[in-house]
RNA sequence: GGAGGAUUAGCUCAGUUGGUUAGAGCACCUGCCUUACAAGCAGGGGGUCAUAGGUUCGAGUCCUAUAUCCUCCACCA
């Protein structure tokens, strides 16, 4: 065996996936009684490549896998992808009009070809870009939203709610986005902070040099109005009420109204009513029986309601009428306003409120089913960290109907088919003629609703969907709350009568090192495969879950991936060492052990019972510190040194594997290739591969408390015996005197002072080197300068305060009784030991 | 307007139910090529935990204000 003397993750990460693959390592059991442990992979949109936050979400649920695998859970991790209908629509129209060619023109049968291209060139690089992740996914379980069996679930779904009453057809104001040519759901539109103003509108009184001043963001739609609103409590506008005004341009007659929602505070508190054109104007216009006008076309020119302006853009429309009115003398005032404007999430074009119709799915009955279960302890969705379940409850409280098609091609086909002014709904057309099918699709969040159960075979009860339902845990980021896990979980409860996931892990977004969102005109992205390439897997995956806690914000610093480098290369070099010292190793006995045996291995529970507790609560960043810690600090730099002067003991040996055998296990979910490499090698191991191997068990058989003490003692003594040299230019020279007779041979050969030892006083200078259970004295040829004189009063300062302040503390009956007990004790400890330092101090 | 989060060393972040004199990585200073690792080893400097109050024997941690930053939701004539 050879192994390079650095760590060459190049080397160590090759053909291992195809290995585990081969194995069927990744594969669950259904029919095993293994308890099982299961999660349902995101489905990344078809649309394009994983970034940073993609490799940050998979790695997480990959350390969940891989430790409940070795925890001796049956577990499934099953992936997938997601259509995407109108993020792919859009690319593959584009990719399209490169080419030349015209969506309509093209036609529906041969674009949704160009589509499922799309779909099968992307999902190769997405699977290979998994593979490079290293994540232990089932393959022989991986889905996507748009096959046979899903198609079937939504039909399934839509079918149902239908005849129950929770979908339906209506005519609506909608979110419409111009550029897609599509309704959105309100999930669908940002909004952003825009310069605009308010454009305060003549409207004269019919026959009357009267007017009323009637402010709008939006003077173009006033082609729609059919009404000015004014709240009944006002009394600048009494008079006007039941009157007619003249729309200012139009020329056209509309009345005065009293209505709730003109708001006396706003604006003028007179408000124009555009039916067609604005969802509370619509209220407003349903309350009246008012006309709904529409004036803007599906790509947002304004339509020949809008007379000459007609064919305009809504900009252009915008400008001119300005400039018209002005001349007209009916634009009174234009103020300045910053106001958030809704756009397109998808196609960022300013969405256009417009009347249409759709489907819906009726939310309240759904939401509240939700809110009554999170009341319920044992069958909520358990958030991690729980303040994202506000965010799901609140939406759950205010969330209005669900508009659900989409004026798309690539997508769930709504299974609904009109004849005349009938409608079907059914799993499959009606068998008459004459009947058309709607020609929308379904939003796609539709379908990736029912992803914790149509992947696992619903609605036929498999047995795949009776063991892995409900699923373990959902692993996503908190911006995806609303789309997804609230959907989720309404469809998950109302379909299946449970929680679709015990738990949600919620984690935040991967921004730059000044803290920017990565975008591409920004030009700070990140690819996690350039760091792969740089780094390895391993580096990235541990820098990525161990860098900030659950539910934060990370910002991506790429030196922090290469201090995990050096942290692998550390454990490289480790096993290196303790491979080439225990070749002749047949098998791990933990007999005739040493003190320092018996330290490091009750150090090495201690580590284990904690990871264990930080892995089971999902803070994978304690856990990676805790493994960090041990292995660098107490393995790497105590007990490897120690061991060199013991290694030709069985008990070294088997202390050796059966510490690094366990900090390898503890590390594989987070480094699974380098893990893999090493424990190949060992001499000794419980099992062929270390991903199916066991996870250690917190033991008391090895915790010895008394050697514990003993060594920390000695490392203690060590610490503070080279410090006092470093600080006081202490030549080799030197002579040591231990203050009392004992077995210091660990400590003499740590310090390398075989050779400087004496058993009596030496008359000359010396130092004190003091610590709680040891005490020496270093004796060298040197005069006291004034520096080490400032030193040593500055020395015995501190301790007098530290002395002053504890016997206060004690003093306090207030402490010394409420106080836990071993806390004073603690105290009383250390103070009698600062006393004791202090005298010798003061002598010397 | 409502809600949530952040504020700890020069930088990026940890810090369990309040309990020794607040930690890590990187950066910095000093000394070492000590044969597992110089991408390393040994030692060191650096923080009145945003501010002001409060509760408590004891507060980075709990409470109340304030400031700055971020996010989400809602409204927006």
């Amino acid at each position: 065996m050879e192994m390079e003397t650095k760590y060459n993750h190049k080397k160590v990460e090759e053909n291992k996936y195809e290995k585990w693959l081969d194995k069927g390592y990744f594969k669950c059991d259904e029919k095993s009684d293994k308890k099982q442990f299961s999660i349902v992979l995101p489905p990344p949109n078809v649309t394009g490549v994983l970034h940073l936050g993609h490799a940050w979400d998979v790695t997480l649920q990959d350390i969940m896998i891989r430790y409940k695998k070795m925890e001796g859970y049956d577990t499934l991790w099953l992936p997938g992808m997601d259509h995407a209908a109108i993020a792919t629509e859009a690319k593959v129209v584009k990719r399209l009009k490169d080419q030349g060619i015209n969506k309509y023109e093209y036609g529906r049968e041969k674009f949704l070809e160009a589509c499922w291209d799309w779909t099968h060139e992307h999902g190769d690089v997405i699977r290979k870009q998994w593979a490079k992740m290293g994540i232990a996914l089932d393959y022989t379980k991986e889905r996507f939203t748009l096959d046979e069996g899903l198609s079937k679930a939504v039909r399934k779904v839509f079918v149902d709610y239908y005849n129950k009453g929770l979908i339906y057809r209506g005519e609506k104001i909608i979110n419409w986005d111009p550029v897609a040519q599509t309704a959105l759901s309100n999930e669908e539109v940002i909004y952003s902070e825009e310069k605009s103003a308010f454009y305060h509108l003549k409207y004269k009184l019919e026959d009357s040099e009267e007017y009323i001043d009637v402010a709008t963001t939006r003077p173009e739609t006033l082609f729609g109005d059919t009404a000015v609103a004014v709240n009944e409590e006002d009394k600048r506008y009494k008079k006007f009420v039941g009157k007619n005004v003249i729309l200012p341009i139009v020329g056209k007659k509309i009345p005065v109204i009293t209505d709730e929602h003109a708001d006396m505070t706003k604006g003028t508190g007179a408000v124009k009513i555009t039916p067609a054109h604005d969802p509370n104007d619509f209220e407003v216009g349903n309350r009246h029986n008012l006309e709904r006008v529409v004036v803007i076309n599906d790509d947002a020119t304004m339509n020949e309601n809008a007379g000459k302006y007609c064919g305009m853009s809504r900009e252009k429309c915008r400008e001119e009428l300005l400039k018209d009115l002005e001349k007209e003398g009916l634009l009174l005032k234009v103020e300045p306003i910053v106001h958030e404007v809704g756009h397109s999430e998808r196609t960022g074009v300013m969405v256009e409120p417009m009347i249409k119709k759709q489907w819906f799915v009726k939310m309240r009955p759904l939401a509240d089913q939700v809110l009554k279960n999170q009341k319920k302890k044992d069958e909520k969705v358990n958030f991690i960290p729980s303040r994202y379940e506000k965010i799901m409850n609140h939406w759950m409280e205010i969330t209005y109907d669900w508009c659900i098609s989409r004026q798309l091609w690539w997508g769930h086909r709504i299974p609904a088919w009109y004849k005349d002014d009938k409608v079907y709904v059914g799993m499959d057309a009606p068998k008459e003629d004459g009947w058309v099918q709607d020609e929308d699709v379904l939003d796609t969040w539709f379908s990736s609703a029912l992803w914790p159960f149509a992947t696992l075979g619903w609605p036929d009860n498999t047995d795949l969907l009776k063991k892995y339902y409900p699923n373990s845990v959902l692993v996503t980021a908190y911006d995806i709350i609303p789309f997804w896990v609230n959907r989720m979980t309404f469809q998950g409860e109302e379909l299946l009568g449970k929680r679709p996931f015990e738990h949600c892990l919620i984690h935040g977004l991967i921004r730059d090192k000044q803290g920017r969102k990565f975008s591409k005109s920004l030009g700070n992205g990140i690819d996690p495969f350039d760091m792969i390439e740089l780094y390895g897997a391993d580096a990235l995956r541990y820098y990525l879950v161990t860098d900030v806690a659950v539910g934060t914000d990370m910002r991506f610093d790429e030196e922090k991936i290469k201090s995990t480098w050096n942290y692998i290369n550390k454990i490289w070099n480790a096993s290196r060492f303790v491979l080439t010292n225990i070749e002749d190793l047949k098998e791990i006995k933990l007999e005739n052990l040493q003190p320092q045996d018996k330290w490091i291995l009750t150090k090495y529970e201690k580590c284990v019972q904690k990871v264990k507790k930080f892995m089971d609560k999902y803070q994978f960043n304690n856990a990676g510190a805790a493994i960090y810690d041990f292995s660098w600090s107490y393995f790497c730099d105590y007990y490897i040194e120690m061991s060199k002067y013991y290694q030709d003991l069985e008990s070294t040996k088997s202390t050796l594997c059966y510490v690094l055998s366990g900090i390898l296990k503890m590390l594989q979910p987070f480094m699974p290739y380098v893990t893999d490499e090493i424990y190949e090698m060992l001499p000794v191991k419980d099992c062929e591969d270390i991903m199916v191997s066991n996870y250690p068990k917190y033991s008391k058989k090895y915790i010895f408390e008394e050697e514990e003490s003993l060594i920390d003692s000695q490392v203690e003594f060590i610490k503070t015996f080279r410090q006092v040299k470093a600080e006081n230019n202490i030549p080799k020279e030197m002579k040591v005197l231990f203050s009392k007779e004992d077995d210091y041979s660990l400590i003499i050969k740590m310090l390398k002072i075989q050779d400087n030892i004496v058993k009596e006083p030496l008359n000359i200078k010396s130092y004190k080197v003091l610590t709680d259970k040891i005490k020496a004295e270093i004796f060298f040829e040197k005069k006291e300068t004034e520096e080490d004189k400032k030193l040593k009063e500055e020395e015995i300062k501190a301790l007098t305060l530290s002395i002053e302040r504890r016997e206060k503390l004690l003093a306090n009956e207030n402490y010394v009784n409420k106080a836990p007990k071993n806390i004073v004790d603690m105290d009383r400890a250390k103070l009698k030991e600062e006393k004791e330092k202090l005298e010798i101090l003061k002598n010397s």
